[in-house]
DNA sequence: CATGAATGAGACTTCATTCAT
DNA sequence: AATGAATGAAGTCTCATTCAT
């Protein structure tokens, strides 16, 4: 039906408008300081209608984390092959350090809210965390094999590797305004991690 | 008087006793969802104790972050020197991996709450990130210009460094009883990070 | 609207609601000791409602003062005049009697918090005390220059006269059950104290 | 025995200096408002000295209404006699301006409290208010008689006179700085108030 | 479905009072 | 007798959630 459909329309643009205000309120003031309130004002519409879309506060918390941290993350596996490694990590680096300086203020806020929560933080750890050094881990231990990589742990140098991009972007979201990366293109910043990360792993 | 040296040391170890209880009980449940009744509980005090010594909830946060975040830096800088690159910083990787993957539980939960107070988080840019990065940088300039690292952007390999460090902590922290690192020795983590920072950076 | 309106009028009897419960608490066990629970209950309300439409505590107490305290003195100046001294002054009298010795028990122990609150009582000295007094004083002032009234200093005796009433229906409140005041009519007392101040004034 | 007495003279010393303390910090922010810890500053002594003088918080307040305002009324019974009526009132009159325009400060933020307490009030009511309106109302009564004064309600006019002098001092309180009763010499603010008084006394 | 006033549990904080030193 | 740290009851205020319109 031509109603039906445009009803659904609208309910599902009620709720990505919804959760878009909680995702802007709650990086903005943290999860626990953000009130609904706040978020109805954001988003434009009455506290009630908040909680025809989700039944809790919680819930919101729930939703941002599937549809803006989960969700982004569960293709990424299906991504680039066949390329030589040092476009592959570059091209990785830049990818993820352009999703991550962008949106840092919005998700480095939020990851301490999800960790507090276990629910969200296990679907979290499995859902993101997981996969991701899985396929890295691979990736770098078929490398070793093929003798092309130093023989390294592929867990550790994984998380090395992982960690280096998150906290690269946490420092540049504690220093601000005088991070020296605020003044650095983003292609440079990637070549330059890309070239640390590639060296440290390659047999000389 | 030995009666007032007496008072003062009770008063002194009051004073910890609680900024422990609370650097617990904000970690555990995050500094917005602690109340005072639980540090109160934790410190083995009553509620009212605790305002004797700390005026509010807030300055407890701003006493931890300056006792057990900001203070352990502040000396770090005054650190070993003379040793080749590759001791060094292995050293530096163990000595950081073993303050934090030990105390990560108890200090990365709170990094959060310190970037959300404006005052708090100008402090530990200014007293921590910015001292630890700009040593690490002339360090690293040093080496460049003596020809034994590459021709690296020292503030940008510093950052990736500094991050790499804190990023592979955290991803401890998410990954919880799952990670791999859980297993494996700590002088072996250190040493394969440092294997990897150091590589990257060294000509070859 | 039809439906504006009425919400707009259920919200402005709330306030009053709320209000009037206030000063009546406030009255009963003073500022300080009446508790916001304590007015709630007095209005019906839940606790939380009260700050639905009042902030703070001290909200209650400015709107108070400006509803029942300077509101309805700020249209007594325009009132009664070509009549003769003996009528206007017991007609004041009367007036004013009959407001205090009613309401005494609900404003005069709110003089004491009014006084403690600087804004407040600044905007009572200036809304309330001085336009009155300029009023009284004026027509003392043309009085004596008339000749029906003796050299007198028109601001002195102005704030004797002023002082006596309040200071009357202070001694009533103090004496309690006990007042002579109580078992006398109201007519009479005003002609009485009407008598006292205009033989005080008048050319003998 | 000379060591108790000194004690005896100390221990008074120490309840008096307390006393003035409280008096002092009760009238600056209201009994409900002040603090045990602002008294024992203001005192220079210890929180817990003064609950070895005084029981209670209350206490304080019962005994500063007995030292400071019921005792100074217990001997005004036994005073001025003999004189003329004008030298009586005007005296009276200057006495009660000085006492109160000069003490209004403390003693009448205190008024609230003391009508707030039902013990302290019937206290006061009995011992201060009752017998002074008493003594006026035999004086006024003999002086009607002696047809020297009008044909008065001797419980009303009372009443009336006493409450100008409270009230000309209330008012004189709340207009502050303001107050044109600051720049008129005592005397002559005396002389004309018992001018009103006395001539809205007099027989014409 | 949208609205927003009402609700009340729960948080932070104050302070009168106690008591060991 | 003096001290002041410890106590916890009680007060103000916030805000997630409900529900009548």
């Amino acid at each position: 039906m031509n109603r039906e459909d445009r009803k659904k329309r609208i309910t599902r643009q009620r709720r990505e408008q919804i959760l878009a205000a909680a995702l802007q309120v709650f990086s903005e003031r943290g999860y626990d300081r953000a009130t609904i309130p706040d978020v109805a004002r954001e988003a434009g519409v009455a506290v009630g209608t908040i909680y025809n879309y989700y039944p809790s506060k919680r819930d919101l918390l729930v939703a941002i984390t599937n549809k803006y941290i989960i969700e982004p993350f569960s293709n990424i596996a299906r991504k680039s092959r066949t390329k030589d490694d040092k476009t592959l990590i570059t091209r990785l680096m830049e990818n993820r350090l352009n999703f991550g300086l962008e949106g840092v203020n919005k998700f480095l806020p939020l990851l301490g809210e999800v960790q507090r929560d276990p629910e969200i933080r296990r679907s979290y750890a499995e859902k993101v965390v997981r996969p991701v050094m899985a396929m890295m881990e691979e990736y770098v231990a078929s490398r070793v094999k093929k003798g092309a990589f130093r023989d390294v742990n592929p867990k550790v140098v994984t998380r090395a590797i992982g960690g280096m991009v998150v906290g690269f972007m946490l420092l540049y979201q504690i220093e601000g305004e005088n991070s020296p990366a605020k003044d650095i293109d983003r292609q440079q910043l990637a070549a330059e991690l890309a070239g640390l990360v590639l060296r440290g792993l390659q047999k000389t």
